[in-house]
This record gives C-alpha cells, structure tokens and sequence, in this order.
DNA sequence: CCATTTTCTGAAACCGCTATCATACAACCT
DNA sequence: AGGTTGTATGATAGCGGTTTCAGAAAATGG
C-alpha cells in the first residue's frame, strides 16, 4: 500500500530509473528533474523499501545479537556498545537484530537458523556451547560464509573474533589475594559450565594459585553454575548443609556471587567475618552493597564495542580468515570489602 | 552466492513452483516429488531466502523496540518479556530490531526513519516525547498505518497501545508514606522531564499529597531530571549547596535515586536518620544495598509482555482503532529501611 | 561543421520467492 | 462416451527496487 518509486516516477514525470538516480544520488541527472523527483518524494512522503533494495543488492545490512539474557546488565551494556560503534562507524545503516537464549541450546539454535534465513551479514555470539550449537554454527560458516565474532568463549567454529576478558589472569589474582594477603586455604569455588572455555580460563586461573601454593585440591569444593543467581545459591548452601563450608569463597560472576551472599546471610554467616566472598565481575551499583563486593573491573561496553568492530572487519574483508583474531581486555583487581580487607 | 529455490528445483528436476510447494507445505505435490525436492533441499543445504519472501509478501515479519537505554536491567526485562510474548504466541517468526536512543531524541528519530524504512509491522517505544519526535510518529501513524505502542507514556499520535505502571497511584502511596507516617513536611521531589506523560503522573501523584496535607509546595524543591545517576547526584547536591535539603527526597527513578543516596553520602549525611529517601522503582538486587529503599515494585518483564500483545492485536486487526487501549498495571509499595522503618 | 566526448534519460532484465493461471492426466459419476 | 471433479505440474507475472544497455541531446574540439 505505502508509496513506492513508480509513484514518485509518475508523480514527477519521469523514469522509475531516473527516480532512482536521484534517490541513491548517483549517476547522471539534470538539475531541473533532480529538484522535480524531489519534490514528488517530498509530497507523496515516499521511503525507499529497504527489503527490496536488499533483495537487490543481496545484503541485509543487519546483523543478529545472542546472548544470554538480556535482562543482565552488563549483556545490556555489551550491546550498547556494539551498537554504539556500529552506528557511529561507517556501518550507518546496520541493525541489530536480538535474540535471548536464557541460556537454553534449543533457543540458540532457533535462533540461529532465524538469523540465516534472514540472511544476516553477521553473528555476534554469546553461546552455549553445547554440540549442537557448535555444529550448526561451523556450518553457518562453511556454508553461509557469516562472520562469527564470539563473546568470552572460543567456539572454534572458523569464528572471525573472539573477545574476552582476561580470564586466565583475573581469576588469578582474585583468588591470589585470598591466598596471600588474607591466608585462606580452603577456597570454595563456583565456576561456570565447564564446556564454556571461558568458564574453563577462570577456573585455571583458580587453580594455578593453589597450585603455586600447594593447597590441597578438594573436589566437592570446585562446583558449576550456570551463571545464575539460584546456583550460586544452591551451591553454597550445599557446602553449609554438607558441613564442608570453605573460609574464602570464589564465584565466577557477579550473580553467583549474589547467590552465595544471599546463603550465607540466611545461615547469619558473615560476610567477610566468617567467610570472605570474591566474584569475578560486580554489580551494577555495586559500590552501593553491604558488603562491597571484592570483584574485578572490566569495560562490558567495550566489550561490545570490540566484537562490533572485529564483526565490521569480518564482513567487509574479502579474504576467509585463517585464525581468529583474540582480543583480550584488560581486567583490574577492585579491592572492596567482602575479602576481608577494609573489615573494622 | 547462497543456494537459491532455482537450484533446488533443478536439482530435483522440477520447476520452482513445484519446488516452492513444497517448502511452503502448500498446494498439490506428490508424495515422490516431495521427497525428492526433500533430498534436494537437504543436500543442498538451502535455506529460504526471507528478504524475497518479505518482498513477496509485502510483510518483513519484525518489530522495531525503542528504548532510552538496554543497559538498565529493567528496560532488558521489558524487552525480555515482549521477546518471550513474541516467540510463544503465534508469532513464531517476528524479529526484535533493537534500538538506543540513549534519550537523545536525535537518535530517536534516525531510529523511527529506519523502522519505516525497513517496514517494520509494529513499533514498541519508550519515546523521549519531543515535538519533533512526535510530530514523526503522527506520520508514522498516519501514512504507514504501522501500529505503535507507547511504554510508559501517553503520545497522543494515534497509538494503538499505552502501558503503564500505576504512576499517579503509586507515587502518592510512597509519598504519603512519608507524611502520614513519618510526618515529614519539606520533601524534595526529583521527577523526570516535564515533557514526558509519566513523569508529570507522578509528579502529580505527589501534588495530591502535598495538597491534601496542606503542606507548603516550595518550587526550588521540586526539580527534574533525566532520569539519570548523574542528575539525581546533582540536583541533591544543588539542595545542599543552597543549603535548602529537605528532610525527605521523593525520586522519580531508581537511578535518580541511588545518585541522591550518592550524594547525600558524601555529605556525610545518614540515610534515613539525616535524609529519607523514597524511589518510584528499586534496583536489581535492591535488598542487598544499603540502605534497602523503599520503593514501588512492577513487574517490568510484564510491562514487556503486554506491550508485545497489545502489538500484535493492533498488527492482526483490520479496523483502525479509535482510541489507544491503556494498560496500567499494578505497582506495590514495598516498605524497607531508606524511608525510616525498620530504623535503629 | 562534423566527429567525439560528456551528460541525460528510459526500457528492460534481474534479485529470490510466491501466486495465479493454464494444462494434463487420472478418477469418478451418470 | 462424455462431463465433472480432483490431483499434479510448469510457465509466468509480479513484489520494489537497481543496474546495464542503448539511444538522444548537449557540450566540446579541431
């Protein structure tokens, strides 16, 4: 129903060609048809259809976004970020097109084959990482061609980039501090799903602290969430029922974190007094908590903003890509109160 | 460069009619043809092209969300909940095109002409409520027939759809809760931009307290903000510059009021002993700050929700609705320690 | 002044898919 | 046998743009 470049070609005079010239400002046209056309586009309100124009051109000019939970702040500042650099770098006229997993395989594959379907010029992806997600999304692009930019996660899929923070590290330093300015030696850890490789860093930064210090590894201690506030909840009040309950306690993000505050108040357990709580990335506001949470400080909004950029670089490069390129941002340990320091 | 229907249907040796047919589950193929044009689909790997079949339909099957910002949780849930509406009910394959106006309503407006231009079937809007925003959407409107739901704002530009929390009601209860309990009689109000529908409910809220306590309404007291951190922590610092604090502050937002709390505190002010607080919304994991506010709570991923359904009604329907449907939903006054309660 | 180049314009093919129409053959009824 | 159905298939005209090609008109040059 809307108006469309005949109208505006008969509303002026003149060839749906030359109507196009002067929409897409290329090519020959007089000055007195160029005002004509613009003056029928003026009056009948006419917007080029982008559809068509895509179907023509074969690009979409849009690009998918999956992630977990949108609801996460910091999910929300990531795509602020890529949407931000997307707008204001050459890529004017990309979308971005969302979709939440909620951590769910068969929401991410859904969502994936929308994408392809929509013919997407890019994927910028926080995965599950289950199988069946790994091989469709080799497949989206050894068949497809999209660019893949992954967040916090090498899927080794032929991915174009991968961002992350500095997991390995991060944690390292985290649980360093417990082990060396505060003494702990029997640390709690509650890492993330362990098919997540950046699950995995984190939880070798964990361990490549005991093992400098020689602490004994203690199994029932080193537990997976799913990054949720629930799990890190229930697994800590797993320890205090089993009565095996560490003095220091890691968690792998801030929900987590969260969770086990949240056990251990129930259990009138202090916080740091009887046991000390250090998570890997804080809140929002998080200065605002009682207590304070000891975390690492990392720029999710750059985050987004890199993956944008690798996924810009990936889809105008002509060249397939032999090996992603990794962009590891840099984490600072943010010393707070739930370590112990600080305390009285 | 991808696989076409052309391709499918001569690896099958049928005509893409025949081919189509088949992909669409629609009209008469045999059950041998079928499963050969099967095996050609499979072997292929074709995927259809949805950027023709939008063309072909005169449908693009999307829907363009608008916010002021993603990175505040509770906007994500709103979006959470209208994606989740979206993907159980029907409309399996509408897509959510997301946008940022960062409460610029320059960006705003690119945000609307790219919608339109990219024909999507409905628009969800947290408008920033310029004139010139407006007056755009009026066209939108007008000219495109695409449906627009209104957040938390009442436009006026012929909008199917309005959701909102109870702003009026809730406000006065929090409000109310100061004078008629705490007896406080020189509150300061923090309310949003003037322009907006649901910040002036609000604020109106507040008035009738004020009005039937016959308290004093002093104007320097009663200020807006944009809804930010920023301006929450300045116009309280204004108040004490001047030195004309109130004994209480209203906020009209969570983050207004964590930038009053803010502020306050670097004043070495106590809250509430010094300076209550009230806020209209609380924070993500609000119960663990310190002091827990007192605050309204809503269901945001229900605002979400019912945004999306009042959406996809004004898509189906066929007649022009006369008048906006107008959802309020309800909010609850949750009673915590930043208002005086549970003090000492 | 005619040949050449440059500017301007329109007809038509095409992007990938759907939908209408026409055709063909089988099956069913009197 | 002849007429109605019902089933199965293909050719083709769009959807709303862009782009190639070709031809006409204007500007340039020797």
């Amino acid at each position: 129903m809307p108006i469309n470049i005949h109208d505006v070609a008969r509303e002026a005079g003149v060839s749906v060609s030359t109507a196009s010239r002067v929409i897409r400002e290329a090519g020959y046209v007089s000055q007195s048809t160029r005002s004509r056309v613009q003056i029928a586009i003026e009056k009948l309100q006419y917007r080029p259809n982008m559809t068509a124009r895509q179907l023509k051109y074969g690009r979409t000019f849009s690009i998918g976004f999956v992630m977990g939970d949108i609801s996460n702040p910091f999910f929300g500042l990531a795509v602020k970020g890529a949407e931000q650099f997307i707008r204001s770098n050459g890529g004017q006229e990309y979308e971005l097109i969302l979709f939440n997993t909620n951590g769910e395989s068969h929401s991410e594959i859904k969502a994936i084959e929308t994408m392809v379907n929509k013919r997407v010029e890019g994927i910028i992806i926080a995965s599950t990482a289950s199988d069946e997600c790994l091989e469709l999304l080799r497949k989206v692009q050894d068949e497809y061609h999209i660019p893949i930019v992954s967040i916090d996660n090498e899927l080794g899929v032929g991915e174009v980039g991968i961002v992350t923070a500095g997991n390995t590290l991060g944690s390292y330093e985290l649980v360093s501090h417990l082990v060396n300015v505060h003494h702990h030696s029997r640390i709690g850890l509650i890492s993330g799903p362990a098919q997540e490789s950046h699950a995995c860093e984190r939880l070798e930064g964990c361990l490549q602290v005991f093992r400098q210090a020689a602490l004994p590894i203690e199994d029932d201690l080193i537990q997976s969430g799913k990054w949720s506030y629930e799990d890190g909840y229930q697994i800590t009040q797993d320890w205090i029922k089993k009565d095996i309950l560490p003095t220091a306690i890691y968690c792998s993000n801030n929900l987590m974190g969260m969770g086990a505050i949240s056990a251990l108040r129930e259990n009138n357990l202090r916080v740091p007094q009887d046991v000390a709580v250090v998570s890997f990335d804080d809140m929002q506001f998080g200065h605002l908590l009682t207590p304070r949470l000891t975390h690492l400080d990392y720029a999710w909004d750059k985050i987004g903003e890199e993956t944008a950029k690798l996924l810009l670089e990936g889809i105008n490069a002509q060249t397939e890509a032999v090996n992603p390129v990794h962009i590891k941002l840099p984490v600072t340990l943010v010393i707070r109160d739930s370590c112990g320091c600080n305390c009285m």
